[in-house]
DNA sequence: ACCGTATTTGCATCTCATGCGAACTGCCAA
DNA sequence: TTGGCAGTTCGCATGAGATGCAAATACGGT
């Protein structure tokens, strides 16, 4: 997603205001690679800002998904994870820690798919391609 | 997943019971390729025996995804869905009916991932892949 | 500084899923 | 064939994640 400062300026050329739990959440998403929940975002965002709604905070993830700001994520964990990475990638998840890490995968255009009885899938139009590596990160490697 | 009757033997020679709900969901899902949530199947099922517990499609999903019968797969869409092809394969979802596909894939693990900054993932140990390609099924192309 | 409109908040509500216990039943053993 | 233990079913309660709603608040253009 871009800039906290080129947010502002998104933000209020769409009649959105800016306020500073939006301040917060945009600081607070920016460059930030932990793929948070809601909840997680939340618990973050009430140490500098005590007092500020869960509400809020969904709303806001909310808008900025629907701006493509963001990319919302389901693994399967239960909840919803956000994503300021809107760029072309995929995600490894470790299946012990369930920490989740971008990665950038060649090739993905150029794969073959078919349906069982059938030569290719040429029918189904793909607009977009989501790859999830499950495994285990380095440090959980060790702790088997 | 097995058929029924494997399934039975199954069942069996782990202690557990073969009763007429199991052997109804048995039914119900073998061969099933409508990636059916608990809800769903709950309804279908309930239409041949008028008084089966929802909390029984959960109880028995669950035991068949431990089993290893059953691949549970969460796309976004709120509800876990479930899958009797346990076979290595991945899925097509429309974005507009959310009708799911399964579908296969040449050269998955090869496949060439990377980090941001450095030249490779191999850090990290994939045990398996999932991919979800997003788009228009043939139907639903059209109704544009 | 004013005022209209967007936003924040807290609470209610909704969906999906699981915990729990009483009643029931499959199925092994005698 | 029958008895009885252990696994099941089922309904209700509970919990997590997420959204609807309305009153109070605050942004920001004028």
């Amino acid at each position: 997603m871009r800039t906290p400062a080129e947010l502002t300026t998104a933000f209020r050329s769409l009649g959105l205001k800016v306020t500073p739990q939006r301040q917060l959440l945009f600081r607070l998403l920016h460059d930030n690679t932990t793929h948070p929940t809601a909840e997680a975002l939340f618990e973050v965002a009430s140490a500098q800002m005590p007092g500020i709604s869960l509400r809020t905070v969904y709303q806001t993830l909310t808008d900025l998904a629907g701006m493509g700001e963001l990319q919302s994520i389901a693994f399967g964990g239960g909840a919803i994870r956000f994503d300021p990475n809107v760029g072309q990638h995929h995600h490894q998840v470790c299946v012990s820690c369930d920490e989740i890490t971008d990665v950038y995968v060649d090739g993905v255009d150029q794969l073959n798919v078919s349906l069982r009885n059938e030569p290719d899938a040429h029918s189904f139009a793909t607009a977009s391609t989501d790859i999830v590596f499950r495994g285990r990160c380095v440090r959980c490697a060790d702790t088997v």
